[in-house]
This record gives structure tokens, sequence and C-alpha cells, in this order.
DNA sequence: AAAAAAATCGCAAACGTTTGCGTATTTAAA
DNA sequence: TTTAAATACGCAAACGTTTGCGATTTTTTT
């Protein structure tokens, strides 16, 4: 009993074609009531469980999405990973996860070989490397259904979820300056990532606003390497001219900040103030206590895989059009950026 | 040019019989060289993508592995599938990931959804509900390659991975004995889970050791939801009879007992000292910073890929035999352990 | 130069479903 | 009672691969 009983064997067994049986079991109105009981129990009593690649092969779909994310140790993507596998698992679909670890080659490679239709539709963020796009209008020609959270491709005429990252930005900065920072930098990672640019104009347009003059050399761009951010960072806050607050677009560099701050003698809210868009559950609890803009993730999966499931089951109905649905943000103060 | 193109209408377009392609494309030592070539060109010309579900079914494997967790929001977990990814890819598998959210009927259905072989092997940690684990014998008997890490299941005779958990915790409690503790409590999820039942033992015999009588309110067993848990170690705290140390089996514990103490006038490593198994990346940078027993997490993802991947590569010369393998945890000591 | 061996390719079946269509039986309408 | 319609089921094709086997051509051996 390795590898279970097919449909024609559950037909032989039944004394019925394959046809009668696939159609008992799939509830269709042309077999009466009393052969599908036979065949449901005779199915459940002999375990049967029907083949997905032959159903596959036939109906041309897998009920199965694929998931694209830069990074998988990030409480922001897991989240979001809970909130698309709620809905889609709702409706019994299955997830392929891939994780770029924000290499743009690995992202290639892996739409390369999502291009067979192995899965029915794709849900991603791209990596910070990625600037050109040509991989994804190849799958975009393809006619495979995509959408795209957090950091999105605006290439693609496809609909796109994001939090309100311009107005919170924004509202991060003029936090900043009403608690009294003068000189506030801004800690971005690829310039080319949708989320850096729209933050970063955020931030601009708060100093603005403010009359604070933005110095060029605190619009700091990082890397990948945490060991190299932690040293650039600490530079910074050395040089002659520091800042005196700090608005991280990313989790991973307010952490940096973090470590290299305790390379300074330089303290936290007192000397330097930060804020930081970060989904961290354990913010509270850091030393000093993080104020965090925290993105709805959960929200944000649910709403990418209510879409996209409309898109696979009504497809007719339903068009993924070029569209950035945004949904808000929410800030928490908390110590790192107090007045003391 | 929405679907691709197939095998037989690339063979038409060469002039060629599909079978002929097929074993181009395969390389096999039956087609010349010639022909190679321009199977391959022309291939690469119209962009054919072969259909993953045609050859699935008549290949009867998929090249996909299941991954089941009890949750996604726990760097621990994360950095297995990190792990597990890194080997999967480099042998071109994919990965469908489900969690249980620690819910085991959610596992049952999982697991059932699994029988049906959409994928060719699982890896899991069971959900802390688990205790009937016929779900995961049915499996076994459909011979699907199974193991299991971190959390396992000793009834199913197969490879386990986990680490340590009795020494480290074992050390861990000695530790905090050495410190200066005197009465320390266990802080644990389910009874039944095979890691808690470990690091108790390993709990209880460091108690022993040191001569000290393990007090059974001391050995507390928590629920899923943190709010409560955060109650009841309040109250823990706040009883008569106190514990001055805490050996937390798992993350979130230690996370609810910080904010417990800020509930109380205690402080930590003052008056009360804790250290737990986790992986977070910020335990160093909490108030205080915590003492950890951090899991080879990624090294565990990645041998139990290679041992499955292996499985299947060469399912005659491996056998998934009954053992557990162990793979030992580190220790690092920070402030919530510190005399002062 | 004839026979044997090797190289190269095509035919057709098979994997396990679903579904259009045809057919036989039963029920309802005339 | 005859005819029409509805009900219930089976046949066979199709989805896109892979592969055993046979057939033809080319090369090697004797």
């Amino acid at each position: 009993m390795s590898n279970g009983i097919s449909l024609k064997e559950l037909a032989a067994e039944l004394n019925l074609a394959p046809s009668t049986v696939s159609r008992a079991l799939n509830d269709s109105y042309e077999i009466s009531e009393a052969t599908k009981k036979k065949v449901v129990s005779m199915a459940e009593k002999l375990n049967y469980q029907p083949n997905p690649f032959a159903r596959s092969l036939r109906e041309n779909k897998s009920k199965t999405i694929a998931v694209i994310i830069p990074e998988r140790i990030n409480n922001f993507f897991a989240q979001v990973m809970d909130g698309i596998e709620e809905v889609t698992h709702e409706h019994g679909f299955h997830l392929l996860v891939y994780s770029t670890h924000e290499d743009v080659e690995k992202e290639k490679k892996i739409v390369s070989l999502l291009q067979n239709r192995r899965a029915d539709a794709i849900v991603m963020s791209v990596s910070s490397q990625t600037s050109d796009v040509s991989h994804l209008t190849k799958l975009y020609e393809r006619e495979l259904p995509i959408i795209f959270f957090d950091r999105i491709c605006s290439e693609i005429p496809t609909t796109k979820f994001i939090t309100n990252d311009y107005e919170s930005a924004f509202q991060g900065t003029k936090h900043l300056i009403q608690q009294g920072c003068k000189k506030i930098a801004f800690l971005m990672l690829s310039k080319e990532l949708s989320i850096t640019k729209e933050r970063h104009r955020g931030y601009l347009d708060a100093l603005n606003e403010a009359g604070l003059a933005p110095e060029p050399t605190f619009s700091m761009h990082c890397c990948l390497n945490e060991e190299e951010n932690i040293q650039s960072i600490t530079q910074l806050l050395k040089s002659q001219n520091r800042p005196d607050g700090i608005l991280s677009s990313v989790e991973k560099l307010a952490i940096a900040t973090y470590h290299a701050v305790r390379k300074t003698d330089l303290r936290i809210p007192d000397d330097l103030k930060i804020i930081t868009f970060s989904n961290m559950s354990s913010a509270g609890l850091l030393s000093p206590s993080l104020s965090t803009i925290t993105q709805p993730a959960l929200t944000i999966g649910q709403e990418c895989a209510k879409l996209l499931i409309k898109k696979l089951t009504k497809p007719k109905h339903t068009d993924l059009i070029d569209q950035t649905i945004v949904i808000p943000s929410q800030i928490t103060i908390r110590e790192s950026t107090l007045v003391r």
C-alpha cells in the first residue's frame, strides 16, 4: 500500500467506468445520488488520493502560488507569508516559497524556474539589487498572474500592495524634528528600491517643510554586509558634523546603528534619536526601546492572496489592473526618540 | 505566446519525433551531437519550458520537498528554512512550505494534503499540541520519506536532527546555579514535546547534581497565548516563594518573562536571572541583553536537506535509518545572567 | 565484399486525470 | 400507447512528458 490507489483501480473495484467515478467524486449532476454514495464511501475506504500532477496536467493549473521574498529572517516578510498562507490555505492552495537573499542573480534563476507554470501565480517583493527587470517582464508577457508588495516593480502593469511609505517617512522625520533633531540622517539600502525612493522623498519633504537643509552626506546608502554597515555608520556618528537623528528605512540598518552606537560614547536618545521601519516584535524590549514604523504585514499578505485567489478562481471577472493599493503603517513612539 | 511551446510543437518545428527531441534535451547517448545542437538551439530560440506536471506524472516524482513548521515568525525556523533551501535549491528542488501555527488540527489537514505525493519528501517539526501521531504514521506507511528536526516524533522510525537539548539545558541551569541562583524555574510549552522532555531532564539533573531540590510549581508549562503567559509568569514572580532564576525552553517564554518582569519591581539580573533557548538575532540588544542557548539552525536545515536529497537521488543506496543526529548548541552569556 | 555491430531515430504506450459525446434506460408528456 | 425528454453511465481522447522497442542507416569487423 505504498503508492496509493488510482482512479482506474478504484473504478474497477466498483465495476464502474473511470469517468463515472471521476464525476461522482466531483459531485457532477450526471451521477445518481446512489452511486455517488457508493463511490465516495469506497474512495474513503481505500483512501483514494487523486494524483495532483495528472490533474494539473489535464486542467492546466496546479492550485499553487509562488512567493518570492528577498529574505526570510525578517519578521515583516514572515508576517506577510502568514497572511498569504492564511487565505490561500483556506482555498486549498499550496505555497512554493523562494528567498532571493537580496541577490538579483538568484532572483532571475528562480523566476526562470517559474516560467513553466509550476505555479499558477506569483506574489513577490524584489531584491535590493534589482534594477533591470527584464526577467520580470518576461513573466508578465507569459501571462503569469503576478503581483508585488512592499518592494514593487513599477514597470510591470499589475496590482501592487504597499504601505504609505512616503507619508510614514514624512511623519517619522517630522516626529524627529519635533523631538528637537536638527541634523537628521536617512539610512537606506539600494537607491533603486521603490521603498527607498518613496521613503527618501518623505524624509526630504519633511526636512523641507521644517526649513532644514538636507545634508547630502546624511542620505547614506548601505550594503548588505552588517559588519560593513556598522563600520560606516560608526564613522558617520564619529564624524565632526554628526547627525542627531536617524530615520532608517529598514530594520536591518537600525539594528546596525544600535551596534554602531555602542562603539561610540553617544547615547540614545540623549545624543542621537532614531526611528525605523520595522516589524520586529521585540522592539519594545530593546535597550533603549526602539520607535518604529510598523507595516500592516499580515494584512498586506492577506490582501495579496485574496486578489490572486479571486483572479485564479474567476479569471474572467477580475483583472490585475495597474494600481498601487496603499495600506497605512502604524507609528509607535518609544524611548529611542524621547526628549531628555 | 502566452502558454509557451510543447515538446510536440518543438519537434514539429524541427521535423523530428518528440521522442528524439526529448532524448536530445536529456542528453541521451542515442542521439547524435549534430541533432542535439539543433534541438538545443531551437529550444532556446523558442524558449521551450518542459511542463513539470507531465514530467512528474510520468516519472512519479516532482522535485519538490514539503516543509512543515509550527510557526514562521521565529528566527530559528526561518534559519532552518534558509538552510534547507540552500541545499535543495542547489539540486533543483522546490520547497512547499506550511505553517501549522502550533495547531495539531491544521497539522493533520496539511499532512493529509501531502498523502498524494505532491511532494517527494517531507521535513517537519511537529506542533506543540501533537500527541497523537497517527496522521504521521500514515504518511510513513505510505513510504513517503520523512524526517524530523527540533520537535521530533520518536514513534516514527526515521532520521531526526536535533540539538543537544539535554546537555544544553543541563549546562544552562548549571550556569544559573554558578551565578548564585537557588530557586530555578523551568518554562515550557506542551509537556508532550520532545524538546521540553529532554530539556526538562537536563534541568532536573543539573538541579540534582547541585543538591537543589526541584520545586514542582517551578516547572511551569505555559500556553500559546502571550498575554496569558505574561499573566501567569507575573503571578509566579510575585508569589511568596518566587524563583531567582529561569531556564526558558523556548524564546517566546523568555520574551513573556521580560514583559512580566516589567509588571513587577524586580530587575534582571539583580533579582532574577534568565537564560533561554533562542535564535533571536537581537538578543544582545535587549534590555538587559539576554543570555541564550543558540541552536545551529542553518546547519540543521542543511543536514536535513542533504540527507533527503541523497535519499531522493540515490534511493537504493541510502536509508532513512532510525537514528537521532545531535548537533550541539552554543551558549552565549550576556547581562541577563550576570552577578551583581 | 559480406556480415556483424554500432549509431541514430521513430512509433506507440504509459503515467492518472477530466470531459465531450454517444448510448441505453427510465420518466414525463402527448 | 407512442413519443419526447430527462437521467445515468461508458468510451475515448486529451493534457505533455519519458522510454522500451523496433527499424533504418552507417560504421566496423572478418
